[in-house]
DNA sequence: TCAAAAGTGTTCAGGGTACACCCATGG
DNA sequence: CCATGGGTGTACCCTGAACACTTTTGA
């Protein structure tokens, strides 16, 4: 029952990739970092994994505290473990993303935390490793976009197809001929047709649909 | 710099998924846990991360331990940190993968480490939440063997056309067509056709093939 | 009246799937 | 001589890609 005690600890840590849609393109949101190591620098938000706390968990809350959210769509990216990633300590980081619709923000926790939104093009340097959680967790995303529907997680409830296109388009970095896109979705997903107009993108006016779930389950 | 001292360490450790195919099935090398909790029970090749130690070197060692074998390639498959998961102490686990020629096997480490093949349709019961990281292991392998050329990992330097398929087919569980499947993977992998023949297949005999890679780069 | 986004079908090519017979050899 | 696995080509279908014009309305 001492076998366990032989081996070392370690501080494990979470590191959340927060997407959003803006203005057609794909963001981040980083922080700028208040503690040393790497004080001032962009970094993602992270934080220690407790006593009596799950990885999930711990990635849930991290989530919570910078953007007040609950119940965001969280995917585990991968664990990080390379020993000097954390020039301050040795510590094993497990890396989640995260959907959000750009909307449902806390502006005063979005200050409270020196956190800003960036597009991924123009992703500025980066603490340590975290271009590399970064870079994997863009590939997942790319990946799920084609497999899953984890796009319907950065849109409100309502949304106009053009507006579901240009989350495709943001994610894949691509333009979709618009013909064949409203084909294959309609197809793909059981999209609702409400009788509202959003007037906000067009002067003509846009259908607002909404997402049909199968079978009652949540989606994704 | 008191910053990390606030939290909590924990014990790390990375479990292995040794996949294999023999006798035309695919198979998971497992061993009997010797030391409780747990005893007798079936489990996954594991280890803990040492003090200073990556998490893919700890999965390196480990799976060396287990097999005497260096430079296999090995993915990492997630981070499983349920609180409880490991009943004996509070245990992070990083799973990793990886691809196994079968026949290059040190028969003397694996009965000291009471360890077996057993077929992925056959698994026992397995420790604690294994049978989740399994699963895990399983759709990644699936998914990558569409994607990349990790089917030749299963296979010696020269092998048949058939084997290959065989391959295949017990990694996705389904026969294919002989004459389909060999006219897509000519044109997706540059397979060299040797003068050789394998007769121990067939009474006919089977040409022996050879993969040449790519830019002189390492597969995978 | 014009600029700007919404909305709507058809055609074509390429890839994937289905399918059957002869060959070589050891027992 | 026959059972067993090795080896080979074609026809069809369906999915994915290319492509252009009309509608509505606010400025």
């Amino acid at each position: 029952m001492n076998y366990y005690k032989e081996h070392a600890r370690h501080y494990v840590g979470v590191d959340c990739v927060i997407f959003g849609l803006h203005e057609g393109r794909l963001n981040i949101l980083l922080i700028k970092r208040r503690m040393m190591p790497g004080r001032d620098q962009w970094s993602l938000m992270g934080g220690f994994v407790e006593e009596a706390e799950s990885l999930d968990a711990a990635a849930k809350r991290v989530l919570h505290q910078l953007t007040g959210l609950e119940d965001v769509y969280m995917e585990q990216v991968g664990a990080f473990g390379a020993i000097d990633r954390d020039p301050g300590a040795r510590v094993i980081s497990v890396a989640y993303c995260a959907l959000l619709n750009f909307n449902e923000q806390d502006h005063q926790r979005m200050t409270d935390n020196d956190a800003q939104w960036v597009p991924v093009e123009e992703m500025p340097q980066l603490f340590f490793d975290h271009p590399a959680i970064v870079e994997k967790a863009l590939g997942y995303l790319r990946q799920q976009v084609g497999r899953t529907p984890v796009v319907f997680r950065f849109l409100p409830e309502l949304f106009t197809l053009s507006q579901l296109q240009s989350v495709y388009e943001a994610i894949l970095g691509e333009k979709l001929d618009k013909r064949n896109f409203r084909k294959r979705i309609m197809e793909t997903y059981d999209l609702e047709k409400t009788d509202l107009i959003d007037k906000t993108g067009s002067k003509r006016g846009a259908t607002l649909y909404r997402r049909r779930l199968p079978g009652g389950q949540s989606s994704c």
